[in-house]
RNA sequence: GGGGUGUUAGCUCAGCUGGGAGAGCAUCUGCCUUACAAGCAGGGGGUCAUAGGUUCGAGCCCUAUACGCCCCACCA
């Protein structure tokens, strides 16, 4: 058998081990009527991007969940894919024709999508490489791209179905328009972010110049974009306000302008606000729209598709909006119409991806009428079809849903699914179709040309989980077999873009909810608690830190201590910390390969065969066998950091700190049947370890379980079960309890600085004789490593002035450390631990006393406070004793 | 304005259905003990934000307060 290095080197195993499994075949899943499915869909990465934190996470979350699920016996797909990104996409493919001189416009159409496919051929593997490098097994034979011919069929057919059944439109609706990208974007691509600006407050005057309010024959309306005026085409205020009631239908001339407005009484004014005047501009405001649509008001546009001011005739016209506001402050300054400006921090709205001011504005755009599809999607919820990972994401979820406004689904961009309209030049009708038109379905003319516009990304988002499982062809295997899918794995920022679109998508078009449960995760920060983004660069690149550590410290750093739906801060020396853990593993594995001597064939059923008698064999392999059980329940709860907890705690404190110290002296020293014995469980508990760390750390415990059990894939193994054969609760609190006797041992002698080759004869006294067999049966090691020379059993020991005497539950220990033994300090010292005891006493007395304790709590609770009361009045009389003699 | 969420050791965070407060890092002490110094052994450090309430019992449940963060809506 090969033996290891002496430190664990992610380098030279990670891709190495990674080509196995793909060799193998081992992350295939295909319909299979002998086992269940389990399927995880991925949120397929954009193609413009490359591997960040947050993916990172995202990877080892579905991984270990996929890994797990796969041990135990389920076919797991686990399905990969990318995302076209429509708008980011373009915006980058623009930028590089920018770069060689070239754009979009003079390549038209069919060039710039060329270049597009190019572009996604080269970013896509990138992307892709980036995942297999931190582990991911997901099924690469299946990898899909949100455009692709099944994907793109998928879009069609949704289409055309929604627009059959009315749930798709078109209709000219104020839409936000990103002058830079120029095109419209949904309302959830909209963020709003603080701006500096000022509020202008403007003179509109009377028509009639004998009306007046308060004595002056204007009013005073507050904006805080004077260039939109030019599209003014009423003044509201408020119905109720009892100010201006007199003058609603009166009318104003617009300043500059010169355009009659009429004063209108809406609701929708607050009459606390300003000067209680609103100016009207349903063109390029979205709440002026809502009023303008009730008043029936005249809807002058006097922007462009970049933001140009138009209106003809006037010296704004073609002047930029930021441009054209100075002017009109400046002219309205001079001509007097200025009351006031004052400076104003408010909101604005911005694209999500470029950052430029969206302008509302009105445009002829297609919309998906969302009411109809956020009911079952409510429902959904509401009847437990679909749960959410921590539960409060629930509420995100409805009261988005509850909430929603019709979602403009069509984009002025090239790169993406082509809306499947054609309209007809003769006849003026549309005709919506899946496949290629190339006749009017209603005059038959060939005089025909499809819309221009492309599809919102998120519409073939949307329809990710079934589309890459074959739908529309509902009788492809995989979708019968794979979906619905268990669980979809994502980040709470995304609740809004793409899990309710795949909610209420999959309810309608395949009857069922895309998957059963959603588990959110957070975001990763950077160490100050701040987003990592580009701009601040403050992001660290996952790759450099597998370079360094190994994607398997990389994924224990983003796992431990990491709750469901929680942000982190990514510190590398959680990394290293991970690293650390994986180095001791690889060298319990290396102690254990070079004991292996005889190197004996190793077959971990044998358990069942075999007697094991030794009280620590027996207490490890329970141990085991209750983190396993515990380890289990944690991930089917989704608890992957606490489980990971438990794996470490196991593997790190009870088997090598405790158990292979406890063995080492059989294998030095032991009988051959001993060695061959103690070898066996060895293996064994390491064998099973790795399994129950397998799914969180893949590499390294590949690596390891080939090295030591003769090439054996570790991916292809069962994942342990609890077995209540493998329960030894007594022998389990027996090594506990000499644990706890060799800690006690080693404080005393750390306290007092006894050197190590000071080893003494301990007295011990007991009265219980199972303690006493405990103390016999590890007095080797309490030997070597509580460093004694002797176990004596007494009856009593008189005299007690030279020794330090620890009291445990029924039993006692004198050591004999004479001249180190200062008799006041050793008088102290008892003195604390019999405060300490009556303490307890104390409490568990006070508690006993209670009678509405003794009724109320559960009998198990009782009887627990009963059985430590009597062993802290037990103690307390050794301790007191001892104290006595002193 | 609406909703969510946080406040636990010096730092970053866990803490499952309420039953004697945990981890990593940092820190202190002693060790290069032939698996591992990326290590071993031992230690220190917390009125779980505050005030009430429910309960036999509260870090956990309820109410209020303070400070913080996030999301949604967005007042011109």
């Amino acid at each position: 058998m090969e033996k290891l290095e002496k430190n664990y080197n992610p380098k030279d195993i990670e891709d190495r081990i990674y080509k196995k499994w793909m060799d193998t075949n081992s992350f295939v899943a295909n319909p299979n009527p002998n086992k269940k499915p389990y399927t995880i869909i991925m949120p397929p990465p954009n193609i413009t991007g490359k591997l960040h934190m947050g993916h990172a996470l995202d990877i080892s979350l579905q991984d270990t969940l996929i890994r797990y699920k796969r041990m135990k016996g389920f076919e797991a797909l686990w399905q990969p894919g990318t995302d076209h990104a429509a708008i980011s996409t373009e915006v980058k493919v623009v930028d590089k024709l920018k770069s060689e001189g070239k754009d979009k416009y003079s390549l038209g159409r069919e060039g710039f999508m060329k270049e597009a496919w190019a572009w996604k051929e080269k970013y896509e593997s990138n992307i892709i490489e980036q995942q297999k490098k931190m582990g991911a097994s997901c099924d690469w034979s299946k990898l899909r791209f949100t455009m692709d011919e099944g994907c793109s069929n998928a879009v069609l057919k949704t289409f055309k179905e929604l627009f059959d059944k009315g749930l798709i439109y078109k209709g000219k609706r104020i839409i936000n328009w990103c002058p830079t990208c120029h095109t419209t974007i949904s309302d959830a691509e909209v963020n709003y972010e603080e701006q500096d600006g000022a509020l202008y407050y403007v003179r509109y005057y009377f028509e009639d110049k004998n009306i007046s309010v308060d004595g002056k024959n204007y009013i005073v309306v507050a904006t805080t974009r004077p260039e939109t005026m030019l599209g003014d085409t009423a003044v509201a205020v408020n119905p109720d306000d009892d100010r201006y009631k007199n003058i609603v239908g009166k009318f104003l001339i617009l300043p500059l302008v010169g355009r009659k407005l009429e004063i209108i009484a809406d609701e929708y004014v607050d009459m606390e606000f300003g000067s209680g005047f609103v100016k009207m501009t349903p063109c390029h405001d979205p709440n002026d729209f809502e009023v303008g649509l009730r008043h029936n008001l005249e809807q002058i546009q006097i922007l462009d598709d970049d933001a140009k001011i138009t209106f003809k005739g006037s010296k704004y016209d073609g002047m930029d909006r930021v441009e054209c506001r100075k002017v009109i402050v400046e002219d309205l300054k001079a001509e007097g119409f200025i009351e006031k400006i004052e400076p104003y921090r408010h909101n604005v709205g911005t694209h999500d991806r470029c950052h430029t001011n969206i302008e509302p504005m009105i445009k002829d755009q297609w919309f998906v009428k969302m009411e109809p599809l956020a009911k079952p999607a409510i429902d959904a919820l509401k009847n437990g079809d679909l749960k959410f990972v921590p539960s409060n994401f629930a509420n995100t979820y409805l009261h988005w849903l509850e909430n929603i406004k019709d979602w403009c689904i069509s984009r002025q961009i090239w790169w993406g699914h082509r809306i499947p309209v054609f309209y007809c030049r003769d006849c003026g009708k549309m005709t919506v179709s899946e496949k290629k038109v190339t006749e009017c379905e209603h005059c038959k003319s060939k005089n025909i040309y499809q819309d221009e516009d492309t599809l919102d990304t998120w519409f073939s988002s949307a329809l990710w989980p079934f589309s890459t499982l074959g739908w529309p062809d509902t009788n492809d295997e995989k979708y019968k077999y794979f979906y619905p899918t268990d669980v979809l794995v994502t980040g709470y920022d995304i609740i809004f873009f793409w899990v309710i679109r795949m909610v209420f998508s999959g309810i309608e078009q395949t009857g069922k909810c895309p998957f059963d449960e959603v588990l959110i995760h957070g975001i990763v920060r950077d160490e100050l608690g701040r987003k990592m983004s580009k701009s601040l660069g403050n992001g660290i690149d996952p790759l450099d830190i597998i370079n360094v550590y190994g994607a398997d410290a990389l994924r224990l750093a983003l796992l431990t201590g990491n709750a469901p739906g929680n942000d982190m801060r990514f510190y590398e020396s959680r990394v290293a910390a991970g690293r650390n853990f994986l180095n001791k593993v690889w060298n319990a594995t290396r102690f254990i390969l070079m004991n292996d001597t005889k190197e004996l064939a190793f077959d971990e059923k044998d358990i069942e065969k075999r007697s094991i008698d030794n009280l620590e064999d027996k207490w490890i392999i329970s141990k085991l066998n209750n983190t396993i059980s515990e380890v289990t329940n944690n991930i089917e709860k989704y608890e992957l950091g606490i489980a990971l907890e438990k794996i470490q705690k196991f593997i790190w404190e009870e088997f090598c700190d405790w158990y292979i110290e406890f063995k080492k002296g059989i294998l030095y020293n032991g009988t051959d049947e001993e060695k061959d014995n103690a070898m066996f469980v060895l293996k064994y508990v390491l064998c099973t370890s790795l399994k129950l760390l397998h799914p969180f750390c893949p590499f390294v415990t590949e690596e390891i379980f080939g090295k030591v059990f003769d090439g054996k894939l570790l991916i292809k193994e069962e994942f342990p079960n609890f077995d209540s054969k493998h329960s030894f609760n007594v022998e389990e609190s027996s090594l506990e309890y000499v644990k706890n006797v060799i800690s006690t041992i080693r404080n005393q002698r750390s306290e007092l600085n006894v050197p190590k080759d000071k080893k003494p004869d301990i007295l011990i006294t007991t009265g219980d004789e199972n303690i006493r067999k405990a103390y016999e049966m590890c007095s080797e090691f309490i030997k070597t490593l509580a460093l004694v020379n002797d176990l004596h059993f007494v009856d009593n020991v008189d005299s007690v002035d030279k020794y330090i005497s620890l009291t445990f539950d029924n039993s006692n220990i004198y050591i004999p450390f004479e001249e180190l033994v200062d008799t006041a300090k050793e008088r102290q010292r008892l003195e604390t631990e019999i405060r300490k005891v009556e303490s307890e006493i104390e409490r568990a007395k006070g508690m006993l006393s209670n009678e509405r304790f003794i009724s109320k709590a559960p009998a198990e609770k009782v009887n627990e406070e009963k059985e430590k009361l009597k062993k802290y009045e037990q103690m307390l009389v050794e301790l007191n004793s001892t104290l006595e003699k002193l």
